[in-house]
RNA sequence: GCGCCUGUAGCUCAGUGGAUAGAGCGACGGACUCCGGAUCCGUAGGUCGCAGGUUCGACUCCUGUCAGGCGCGCCA
């Protein structure tokens, strides 16, 4: 109802801003508390009484007459000490509404759009921690699309950090695997790497010696040379199949994947480094602690300094993200070359190469920019964004915006049911971080596994008739549908304290409700093909007619009428809101309250036994309504629609 | 020490300065010969951490304070 609101706003503005010392954007049209007082309201005779020293109900009494004509508006009333509460008109509101389900009125703003989400390190299995990110990130891409951006989808694979460095240690030094032995590795490599990860850290602490060792496996791999760089690249590339593979059971897919072992080839960091001296963003530190390093200060800290570049010459991370960074906006002069990594149903994922290529697409050079890093990470962001700042290019500093989150962390019944011994200091915490390096987590695999397995019983007792092959394919796009909504119901400043009966949970407020009730839905209109021959061209007839028997219900289907599809028009608001604050638990509670208000609509006003004819349309077009912004806000979510479950 | 975040029902969490603070879970009690009970309806449960301030109006903004978490590496 975005234009709805406008309409109202602009008839308003146009008739008062001369008469009123008032801005556009008091005008705001909020909602009352209950929808019996209306179904918007002004509340700005508040703010006005101020300026003009006059009682706000005089001014809203004053106000509400120049309203009168607008034929949107049925009814206005002062309310209290001076709100404008506006009754729309409901038929005419209900069947614009109906007819306009196709047409978004949201906008793009921007050229193109960059998202880089998951980053997962390439060198053990996907956990839950992982899972947030991936959900988060590809519902703003979602959203995004949906406004109408051009998106493109980037998840950074560190190829050849110190994370992948463990493992090739630990292939290399514990387990003496030359390449072959590795790639004769059956089923769950990444799995496989999990556990050799938490060895071979454990092995660290307790050998320190054995650091020189493994410094220069990383040094011989940010070199490319054999076998070590051989061995990075084959874990790496392993695992990342498997990371893809997971993401896809999550409907989750990326455009292209942007290593770091090319960053490094292609000298990206030079480039960078070069303008950033040049500009004067990096400081040659003479003396103090950090003697010998190439330095950033951050804005209005002038006692601390990120070092950027080592003593020794190599760079930090930091500086190797702010490379990529300036890449992305297409700042940097080069380009990754591109070869296709996977391919389904015609969608291309490209990795980025070293290798000078005829490339057929080419990535980056966006107008802004998404980062969804965990919050802890926040520091460093802000670092990367300064990097941009110091070259002076402001306006890409102020769109490269961190989406941060809080993370994941373990319910003290999830550590034990994991089969993990609190220690003893440890025993009054409430949570457990999530540790890769402990192998303390839950895999994304083994929750879907568990999701899908209890799905699949579930829809063993209700469907027996279906086949295998059917009911498996219901119980995944559950437990899809379960985990989406779970990793989205928390506003993303809250510490998600993982709990296995929460997550494995299919009633109330899951993902699986949302299923269900769209579901159900769904089979109000098979019935009523399969007994009456019910087509969709008959609901689009009842649209385009001029009239809708609004008044064949009594007041309190009425008023329950109306509220549901007040609420329901709201859906792109939400999504906006949801885009601007990158707060989609909003989504995801406005999916689940719609759902509540329909499931208690058509329990209290049944459809197919109802004999009145003028009652039916009504009904119908209000669940046809409902169920059409409901699958809109599932795909949003990435939350499949099962045709039975 | 400095910075950021969080304190709301027994538990997990929502709550663009606006009218009577809401859900889910758990507990208790109910539901139509019905379009699917993964549903629906009801009951109990709150000094919104504490104290000030701003405002016509504060869970929301400001200050202070207490409690918890996370950052602040020549790690990534």
């Amino acid at each position: 109802m975005i234009l709805a609101k406008e309409k109202i706003r602009n008839y308003l503005w146009e008739k008062i801003k001369e008469t009123y010392p008032i801005s556009w954007n008091d005008l705001q049209l909020t909602f009352p508390p209950d929808i019996s007082m209306g179904d918007l309201c002004f509340t700005f005779p508040f703010k006005l009484a101020r300026l003009i020293k006059k009682n706000p109900r005089q001014i809203a009494e004053e106000i509400a007459e120049k309203l009168k004509d607008l034929e949107d508006v049925a009814k206005i009333e002062i309310a209290g000490p001076g709100y404008i509460n506006l009754f729309l008109n409901q038929e005419r509101f209900f069947l614009e509404r109906l007819r306009s389900l196709d047409q978004s009125q949201l906008r793009p703003e921007e050229r193109k759009i960059i998202v880089e989400h998951t980053n997962i390190n390439p060198n053990k299995a996907a956990h839950i921690g992982h899972l947030r990110n991936a959900c988060l990130g590809d519902t703003l891409v979602q959203c995004l699309r949906y406004k109408g951006e051009k998106v493109e989808v980037q998840n950074y694979i560190d190829d050849t950090g110190v994370q992948v460095v463990d493992v090739v240690f630990g292939f290399m030094e514990l387990e003496k695997k030359s390449l072959e032995d590795l790639e004769k590795i059956p089923g769950r490599f990444d799995y496989y790497c999990w556990d050799l990860y938490t060895r071979v850290s454990a092995f660290l602490s307790a050998h320190p010696e054995a650091q020189a060792k493994k410094a220069e496996i990383l040094r011989k791999i940010e070199h490319g040379e054999p076998p070590e760089a051989q061995y990075a690249y084959y874990i790496s590339r392993r695992i990342l199949k498997a990371h893809l593979a997971t993401m896809k059971r999550l409907g989750i897919t990326y455009d292209v994947l942007p290593c770091e072992s090319s960053i490094l080839a292609l000298k990206f960091w030079e480039k960078a480094f070069q303008l950033l001296k040049e500009k004067g963003g990096l400081i040659y530190s003479e003396d103090g602690p950090n003697k010998g390093c190439w330095v950033m200060r951050l804005e209005g800290d002038q006692e601390r300094e990120k070092v950027i570049v080592r003593s020794d010459g190599t760079v930090t991370y930091v500086g190797k993200d702010i490379a990529y960074q300036l890449w992305k906006f297409g700042l940097l002069g080069g380009d990754f070359y591109y070869e296709p990594f996977q391919q389904e149903n015609g969608h291309i994922i490209w990795i980025t190469t070293s290798e000078p290529r005829e490339c057929p697409v080419s990535f980056g050079r966006a107008s802004k920019v998404y980062n969804v890093i965990d919050v802890r990470q926040s520091y460093l962001q802000k670092i990367v964004a300064q990097g941009l700042k110091v070259l002076g290019y402001e306006e890409q500093a102020d769109k490269s915006i961190h989406f941060s989150y809080e993370m994941v962390a373990l319910s003290p019944k999830s550590l034990k049911e994991l089969g993990f011994e609190v220690i003893e200091e440890e025993k009054e915490r409430s949570f457990y971080e999530v540790s890769g390096r402990k192998g303390l987590g839950v895999k994304a695999d083994d929750l879907l596994d568990r999701l899908e397995s209890k799905a699949l019983a579930e829809v063993e007792k209700r469907n027996p008739e279906l086949s295998q092959e059917e009911k498996i394919n219901i119980a995944r796009q559950i437990a899809c549908g379960s985990i989406r909504y779970f990793m989205l119901r928390f506003a993303r400043n809250s510490l998600l304290i993982f709990d296995f009966d929460e997550a494995l949970n299919f009633e109330g407020e899951t993902g699986p409700y949302l299923q269900y009730t769209g579901v159900r839905l769904n089979s109000i209109f098979r019935k009523l093909q399969e007994r009456e021959g019910f087509q969709p061209a008959d609901l689009s007839a009842w649209i385009n007619s001029e009239f809708l028997p609004l008044d064949g219900m009594d007041e309190k289907e009425r008023s329950h009428f109306w509220e549901l599809v007040i609420y329901a028009s709201q859906y792109e608001e939400t999504i906006l809101e949801s885009i601007y604050t990158l707060e989609f638990a909003h989504l995801a509670k406005f999916a689940f309250n719609l759902c509540q208000k329909i499931n208690s609509y058509y329990h209290l006003y049944p459809i197919l036994n109802e004999k009145n004819q003028d009652l039916r349309k009504i009904r119908l077009l209000t669940v046809a309504y409902v169920l059409a912004i409901l699958k809109k806000l599932l795909a949003l979510m990435g939350i499949p629609l099962p045709e039975r479950m």
